[in-house]
DNA sequence: CTAGTTTCTGGCCATGCGGCCAGAAAACAA
DNA sequence: TTGTTTTCTGGCCGCATGGCCAGAAACTAG
């Protein structure tokens, strides 16, 4: 019998089935990031962790199951790792900057975990053809985004303008600087995030603010 | 026999030949639109057309050639449309607003078109797997944005940053603009556009600049 | 050791895929 | 009209996929 993959927010099953979990999402997560998800076969993955495919059937409900663990597990690593290193600023303009440097840092020492993200991200789909993830899912991040403009717009440090833009673009700019990296491997991916920071910083300082 | 597919530049074959082969790729693109790539099967592309699945065998090469011939389409359409409306425009500060905001209204009058492109380009790939277009792909669309940059940059309009980096940023920021409003269908394009070309506007012109 | 449970293997299945072809049909040439 | 070429149909092929299962193997409890 198969072990009820009931998603309780704390782990469960025992040992070997954590162990065993753990295994195959790292497994996948290879197998994604230089595959690409469309050869990202049930068969492969299991054939990279060295397991029989029926395993990956028994610890999971599908694979399906096994991609939303896969982001599940990477967004949360992304956003502890950032969320960890914005603590502490106050002003919106420093907080822009660290948001955006230590995304850049986390995507350098995980750069196999953030591709397999975008990779089931932009490609996974529910039965009926619609995506899975897309646009909508970053709908939190964006939000969150947004709290930094008007925090900098109500402190006067950032210029009027319309958040959600601001946000879409931001988040944007970050995925395709990942993108470029990873297609231009000798690219300088912190000097990137710098050069981007600046963008943003220079995109939403008030009319008057010093440079 | 089938008409050898020779990619002459001039339109060639019968009367027959050209109008099916554009057909198919409207079809192509409808399918892909709303299926994506990844469920848009020659089947389905056959089906949606209402005519047999080895007409696409008999007039493209393979499924490869038909996705390529659709990109080839959109991007020349995408182009001509963007570069037509930035002719006659000197500053880089116009030049930069126009691009923006002809992208925008092309996308809104080529939704399908677009979304199509975009599907292909970020998922086809070649038979070892690696990705046939990608982000190497827009290496001419940097190269024409830098151009812009390094306008403003000798002109004085704009500040000094890395033209590579606002390159890439500008791209992104446009595309997930669409990719936004394909999802939001309520969502005022022409006004994103608008908030982007001031983003950019900002973020690049010069120090001493009036606003 | 034995009995029961968990875990794993290897293979089978139905489905959908892209490519291909024999021959029908249509268009064209004489 | 007749013969020839172009175009189209419908179906078949080999292949890869995700899911599934019967039984083997490993582990655990008594």
């Amino acid at each position: 019998m198969r072990p009820e993959n009931k998603p309780t927010g704390q782990e469960s099953g025992s040992f070997i089935e954590r162990a065993r979990r753990a295994q195959i999402i790292a497994s996948a997560i290879e197998v994604i990031a230089d595959q690409g998800f469309a050869n990202a076969s049930l068969a492969r993955i299991a054939k990279h962790a060295g397991i029989s495919k029926g395993v990956i059937s028994y610890h999971f409900a599908g694979k399906d199951e096994l991609m939303e663990q896969v982001v599940d597990q990477v967004y949360a690593d992304i956003a502890r790792y950032v969320l960890e290193r914005m603590e502490g600023h106050k002003s919106a303009t420093a907080l822009l900057r660290t948001q955006i440097t230590a995304v850049a840092q986390h995507m350098r020492e995980h750069r196999s975990q953030v591709k397999a993200l975008g990779e089931i991200f932009y490609n996974l789909r529910l039965p009926d053809g619609t995506p899975r993830y897309g646009v909508a899912a970053s709908e939190e991040l964006f939000q969150s985004l947004e709290l930094i403009y008007r925090h900098g717009q109500e402190s006067g440090e950032f210029r009027l303008f319309d958040v959600r833009v601001m946000a879409v673009s931001h988040t944007a700019a970050v995925d395709n600087m990942f993108a470029y990296w990873v297609t231009h491997p000798g690219h300088d991916l912190d000097a990137h995030a710098r050069e981007l920071a600046d963008i943003f910083v220079h995109a939403t300082r008030a009319e008057g603010a010093l440079p």
